[in-house]
DNA sequence: ATCGTGCGTTCCGTATACGGAACGATTTGT
DNA sequence: ACAAATCGTTCCGTATACGGAACGCACGAT
């Protein structure tokens, strides 16, 4: 039973056969059985994780070419949506003094949105690859075009906006320091 | 047994307690067994491809946000190493117009690291979180420190080195126009 | 025509990932 | 101070992912 049939085992299929590998041979040099890749790309396994990693690693690709997605990706819960703002995390980075979190985000024009204030000390930082971004706390938000980083304490109210026709491009990185209880 | 420790499960239990959720809520909202969390943050289990779904989806994150590594990944292709830079490729953007690489980097102080020139129109941006940079192009590098961002042209030979006696931490944006032919 | 080799799938016993229900420790409410 | 709730871990029976060994099939060589 696939039950939640996520495109990894065709797609898994296509890199092999784009490389000209018989299942048996992959299924030899990543280590692992014959009757468990035939499953994993017939998708009547679930794999586990170190399955995965041993397969990615056998046809020497990142994890992430197994399981994330050209496009198609129905992982829509990955992302933070919001009037203007769709977001998505790309990378969370824990350093000794504060966790950063990075997201891509995207910002539609005509639609001014409203974010309530983050925990004191928080901080935003936004760089702008397309477009022009109009973002910062509410009473004085900031201009920024392609290229342009600004930032802005976020423990109070804050706005995200477009101040050009176009969609915005951007990534978002938010700045929490480690809380000192 | 681990086996095969990844990192996900410390990766995981830094990401659900900096959202200030309890692993009895998140097993919940996930719709998973609080044994299975609890074991998979453990590092004791060895989590289905399905069980890594369920989680990610619950904390609103991309299933790579857990599983992207660290530096354990034998997919070394993923990374580009010189004597100064030590960079890992996160994401990789396709928009209509240009491809944008986003790469986590590392500058080690003390030594300073050429790079050749890129295809014309290609065009880099850092954002530094930790340290103070120096890059930019050969014959007029410009420095960033923490929270601040610098971009340049990369269609001549530019340097990557550090102004302080600190490693710097940054992300490194390259965007590629798609060839006019 | 009959091997011999390799392919991908299926069968099967074993190892283990799963969720439910304990458990002790800690926090919260009265 | 005690009781109730909730925390994260551990125990345990069940479901299932695992690898080895069949299986049927498609070729190539003698």
């Amino acid at each position: 039973m696939d039950g939640s049939e996520t495109g990894v085992g065709s797609r898994l299929r296509r890199l092999r056969e784009s490389r000209g590998i018989s299942l048996s041979a992959l299924a030899r040099s990543a280590g692992i059985g014959k009757a468990t890749l035939s499953g994993l790309e017939l998708g009547t396994r679930n794999p586990t994780l170190e399955t995965l990693y041993a397969v990615a690693g056998a046809l020497g690709v990142p994890l992430t070419a197994l399981v994330l997605e050209p496009g198609a990706e129905p992982a829509a819960a990955a992302d933070v949506r919001g009037a203007a703002v769709t977001a998505t995390l790309l990378e969370v980075f824990e350093e000794p003094g504060a966790t950063f979190e990075l997201l891509r985000m995207r910002v539609r024009p005509g639609v001014v949105q409203q974010s309530p204030p983050h925990a004191p000390g928080v901080t935003e930082h936004v760089t702008v690859y397309q477009g022009v971004l109009r973002a910062g706390p509410a009473d004085a938000p900031l201009l920024a075009g392609p290229g342009e980083h600004i930032a802005w304490q976020a423990d109070v109210p804050h706005v995200y906006g477009t101040a050009g026709p176009d969609e915005v491009v951007a990534t978002l990185l938010i700045r929490s320091p480690r809380q000192i209880g």
